[in-house]
DNA sequence: CGAGGCCTTGAACGAAATCAAAGTCAGTGG
DNA sequence: CCACTGACTTTGATTTCGTTCAAGGCCTCG
């Protein structure tokens, strides 16, 4: 459909400004400004590559949002990332040579070309542009085998808190607020990465709202309890809420919210 | 406990065995023998290497079966796969220099030492080499994709039925048989590693054997009908299945257990 | 204003977990 | 040799979490 790109050539990117985005250490033994890597802007909606696709570069997300996504055999879209500014792109392409997953802009992006050829060849020059490589699939390796533990082993409610503070997180890092920000994807999209429906995303997001860890306006997140998302393993059941409390030989007292998350 | 290596040392392979244990098409540009890379054995429980340790090798499994687990805050295991001949270990240290999982031994296992320094350096100089090194990482990273969508998406029958396949076919790649071959972990890790209770896992092997799609004795797995197994999406209901024949309209004659499986 | 996405909420159902009890097997030591 | 221990497995009964199905509300955009 819209596979064209919007190409516009405007801007270029130095290794060291490549180096940055990705949070590697650049030595910066290259101030010379003849290795330029070009961007490419898309739109909302556009896809990077699709799947089979042959593979030739990867990209690096310089603004924007968007989403991965595996197609399965009857046309059922599983996310599998949702990469913003400073991920990589197109690594699962490297081993057959044909990207495996399809990537799609959430929003509009800019990106930065790597071209694979050239990249292994500047590699063997400059040391930290290998180890960068090596790095930046270590740790997308590592992302993928905590969401495998998380899918794994986790509740719905568990799955979602964290979602939320990962991505708060990622917001932190790239200098907007952790407390106050914009999903960009749908219910659907955050349901099929966290292995769920989108009405128990839904619900879920309800009910942290009304618990008071968030609040919930749509698409707007705000964080009120950052430390009992990250800690959530299971929601007390609200509607048993008072057996619960008559259970407990707590003096009759009312258990802290705190206390009722942290159970196991 | 058992820390210590079982050190022997009487191995020792060079680079175009490497390759071809990773079924690299080496160019088997060096058939000088200077490039020895040495092994290292493991006996069965022993590990191979501890989340947090210091990163500074890879590992190639030569012969054997090993686990790779995340432990989680309360000390669960959650398994993140089976490694066993041709695969590499300890990828996922690269990123931060340290591992970020725990391999073990589930057998008496041969593996291949990679000094990460060492690779990096040669491969600099053996063009495959670095194209095995990206290849490698790429493909664990395509493979764990795959499992990130069958967690998300796939029922408990289907996740079983397609472990099963897969492993079948590494058998067969392996030289071994692919209709019949012994499980080398327990219930519990099979469970672990795919998001479910060893109860489930072990109904579902009795439901598949019940239905004639496999044989099961203990460990001991015959594959009757690995067709069948591989598009499987959900069991028909054992209990219910008097009342769907009623309710379809096949003219009284008996369903086929192939049009029940293949049901969406 | 109306149409179409997207989101929320409720009710009922169902798949898998949990709880519980036997059964199998390998290894150990009397 | 055999009984005993402990890890692993099977199977059944029950519970529960999350899905499914359904209806209605809310925005955005033509």
């Amino acid at each position: 459909m819209e596979a064209g790109r919007q190409r516009q050539g405007r801007l270029w990117s130095n290794l060291k400004e490549v180096c940055d985005l990705l949070h590697i250490p650049a030595a910066c033994s290259v101030t010379t400004e003849e290795l330029l890597f070009q961007h490419v802007q898309f739109k909302t909606g556009q896809r990077i590559h699709t799947i089979g696709q042959p593979f030739d570069t990867l990209y690096i997300v310089n603004s924007g949002f968007l989403k991965t996504v595996l197609i399965d055999e009857f046309g059922n879209e599983q996310v599998l990332s949702f990469p913003m500014k400073g991920d990589m792109l197109g690594v699962d392409g490297i081993h057959t040579r044909h990207y495996s997953s399809e990537a799609v802009a959430l929003s509009d992006c800019d990106l930065i070309l790597l071209p694979f050829k050239k990249l292994t060849a500047l590699g063997r020059v400059h040391l930290e542009l290998e180890n960068m490589m090596y790095g930046v699939m270590s740790r997308e390796l590592v992302r993928e085998q905590a969401m495998i533990g998380m899918l794994g082993a986790l509740s719905a409610e568990a799955r979602v808190a964290r979602f939320l503070v990962a991505l708060a997180e990622r917001f932190s890092q790239m200098g907007y607020s952790s407390k106050l920000f914009n999903l960009r994807m749908t219910r659907h999209e955050i349901g099929s990465y966290l292995g769920l429906t989108l009405e128990t995303v839904s619900r879920t997001l309800s009910a942290f709202n009304e618990i008071g860890l968030i609040s919930v306006d749509q698409r707007t997140i705000g964080i009120k309890d950052a430390e009992a998302l990250k800690t959530l393993r299971r929601l007390p059941p609200s509607r048993t809420r008072a057996k619960q409390q008559a259970t407990a030989k707590t003096k009759g007292e009312t258990i802290a919210p705190a206390q009722l998350l942290a159970a196991l």
